[in-house]
DNA sequence: CTAATGATGAACT
DNA sequence: GTTCATCATTAGG
């Protein structure tokens, strides 16, 4: 089902919870690709985890856009990351996705992993950026309607939410902003609570 | 199983 | 020169 913009437009926290569930999607000319977004990650204007968190520079600069675009970015000098925009224009917010079920386009994703074991397709922001064929290209897209976008899921039901600190960060590391769904075997990592 | 390490580049001090 | 929202591989127990 589409997803409407005014989903992005909430808090940056309530879209990093209410992304879970949702359907992550990219229709490549090789094929469809799809997955359940099962982790991610809060990143605030004030925060000083963010990559906003010193202002608009080149490369952050799609962060301050509308809510609803993909921040996708180069890090470690070899992986790319990929993030939904949030709250309003200006502000400089988003939601890293970190960990994704795959669903369709499985055997796609393997060949661009060079993995075979699906639970290692996808769980990491970098592994899911590989897995779904996503690129730089793609920065400051609209993900609503488009190649790649988010759908909402048919029926989401009620998910077991679980939050903890966020990964790989030492700056803002007291902030519990990374989200999960409990008990998932496509998680990037299981030892936090 | 866990821990250490190297790859590699943009942004910042 | 150092840091960094990472990952695959290797070394060690």
């Amino acid at each position: 089902m589409k997803i409407s913009r005014n989903f992005f437009k909430n808090t940056t926290i309530e879209v990093a919870k209410n992304l879970l569930g949702c359907v992550l999607i990219h229709e490549t000319p090789h094929g469809k690709v799809s997955g359940v977004i099962v982790e991610t990650e809060a990143y605030l204007h004030n925060d000083p985890a963010s990559h906003s968190f010193n202002g608009q520079t080149k490369r952050n600069s799609p962060m301050f856009l509308d809510a609803g675009v993909a921040y996708v970015y180069f890090t470690y000098g070899m992986h790319f990351c990929f993030n939904v925009v949030t709250n309003k224009k200006g502000i400089g917010e988003a939601v890293l996705v970190r960990s994704v079920k795959p669903l369709e386009g499985i055997e796609r994703m393997k060949k661009r992993r060079r993995v075979s074991d699906a639970k290692n397709l996808c769980n990491g922001p970098a592994k899911l950026v590989e897995a779904f064929g996503i690129t730089k290209e793609m920065n400051g897209d609209s993900l609503i309607s488009g190649k790649l976008r988010i759908e909402l899921p048919r029926e989401k039901g009620k998910l077991k939410i679980g939050s903890s600190r966020r990964i790989g960060i030492t700056r803002g590391a007291e902030f519990k902003r990374r989200f999960f769904i409990k008990g998932n075997e496509y998680l990037s990592t299981k030892n936090l609570v």
